[in-house]
DNA sequence: CCGATCGAGTCTTGTATAAGACCTACAGGT
DNA sequence: ACCTGTAGGTCTTATACAAGACTCGATCGG
């Protein structure tokens, strides 16, 4: 091993337990991009000679980003940085199942997409100066061949500027995979706000449902590793056919 | 150590990992109510011995059933079953939060509660034959003063005799901590399905809203250790002032 | 001579264990 | 009433070995 493969100086006295400062500065590394979404970690005992700590602590460390889904381990090949693959994200952030419990496969179809400014709200909800630069799209997602969802997203002009050009037609039905491989950007965490509303008269003409049809509100936030928002989406949903579904542990 | 600690006989070599061969040994003690919520497990070497493995496999095996909310670990005093202190039960398994939120503390006002055969859907929810014994409670639950849900409790009669003669004023605000102390009955997990209705006159009338409002209707099926569902609920809340949260890690 | 196949070697993560540090509670003396 | 020693609990760190996966070369068959 050469000076060259020192990813880190040595771990000096810190204060609590050393492997969470492992941790810690694992984090920091995903956070700065020394590992990328898909990248191979160095192997545990490399790290563990890189931090001047034994291997167990280093992963110890490591055990705890994977349960955090941070990273994923393979027995015999190495660790990864966890990747937003297409069937992933819908999994873990798409929570709508039908009655049987099954996850459908759901179809976007891009309504508009642009650049504006972001009015009060928007730049409250995502931790920008009134007036920032967003990028706003508006799409409907079907289900089995019927509308499930309408939906605006709006997301940080800073981040996802050249988004706006992208022709609609290009744009995936699962976005996160997009905002990792185009603009580096990986969603990690969302807090969704649940309600209930009645359609509006666009809402009811886009979804082929009456005016004044309950529907499921969603609200989430998405932000990355540094708990940063990155997206803000607004969701009205039939819940006819589909429901949310939540499993309390 | 005399023969009369030996909680167990030693492992012999099975399928999986020994660390987990001994977790599913403790859930077993645990489903048996070797121990109950609220004691205090043997301590790490004593359970080595007594397992005839290393207290690292069952500080290991410790480690998943206390990440999966089974156990609570006090450092220099010991292990013991989790156990649902009303607070824990209402910030883990009452999701609904305000405009800044913070969670409410409801009040819960009994309408009914009595003993029937089930009905059809009940029965198929619960898993129980049909005709089978319930008990079912009918309540409102407000918070601030002001209504925020009406659900409908259907409870396995078998598990919950006793429960319909308890007069309803008796019946606590957090039903869980109930369920522990007096029926033995502990829940573990729980599956909720939510979609958007709408209030009907009776809704209308209890929740304080007019007829038509849009109510988010939450339907959770709650089960203990083993798996068997032990209690279906139904839940219609007003989300005016509070809305359903969830975290997406 | 060329190509496919099998296997040893080596790298990876997974598992089991041991020893010491740290924290808490309690009893007994000052 | 307060302080302190001690016992017993969990927490942290370290080490050894097992199991899985890829590499690469020797070997056998065409």
């Amino acid at each position: 091993m050469t000076a060259a493969d020192l990813i880190d100086e040595p771990m000096r006295p810190g204060h609590g337990p050393l492997y969470r400062q492992v941790k810690q500065r694992i984090i920091r590394h995903l956070i700065d991009e020394t590992w990328k979404p898909g990248d191979m970690l160095p192997s545990e005992p490399r790290l563990a000679e890189s931090f001047g700590v034994s291997p167990g602590t280093v992963r110890r460390a490591l055990d705890e980003l994977v349960a955090e889904n941070l990273l994923v381990r393979h027995q015999g090949k190495g660790t990864i940085v966890c990747r937003h693959d297409p069937e992933r994200s819908l999994f873990h952030f798409f929570r709508m199942v039908d009655a049987a419990g099954d996850r459908p496969t759901p179809s976007s179809r891009v309504l508009a997409c642009g650049r504006r400014r972001a009015d009060r709200a928007e730049a409250a909800r995502l931790g920008l100066p009134a007036g920032a630069p967003v990028v706003v799209i508006d799409r409907t997602r079907s289900a089995a061949g019927r509308p499930l969802l309408v939906e605006r997203l709006v997301l940080p002009g800073r981040l996802f500027g050249p988004l706006a050009a992208v022709a609609p037609a290009e744009l995936p039905n699962t976005l996160y995979t997009l905002y990792e491989e185009r603009f580096g950007v990986t969603v990690y965490r969302a807090a969704e706000q649940l309600r209930a509303v009645t359609a509006d008269a666009r809402d009811a003409q886009l979804l082929e449902v009456a005016t004044g049809t309950p529907l499921l509100e969603i609200d989430r936030l998405a932000s990355n590793l540094d708990g940063m928002p990155v997206e803000w989406r607004l969701s009205r949903c039939r819940t006819d056919a589909y429901r949310y579904r939540v499993e309390l542990v």
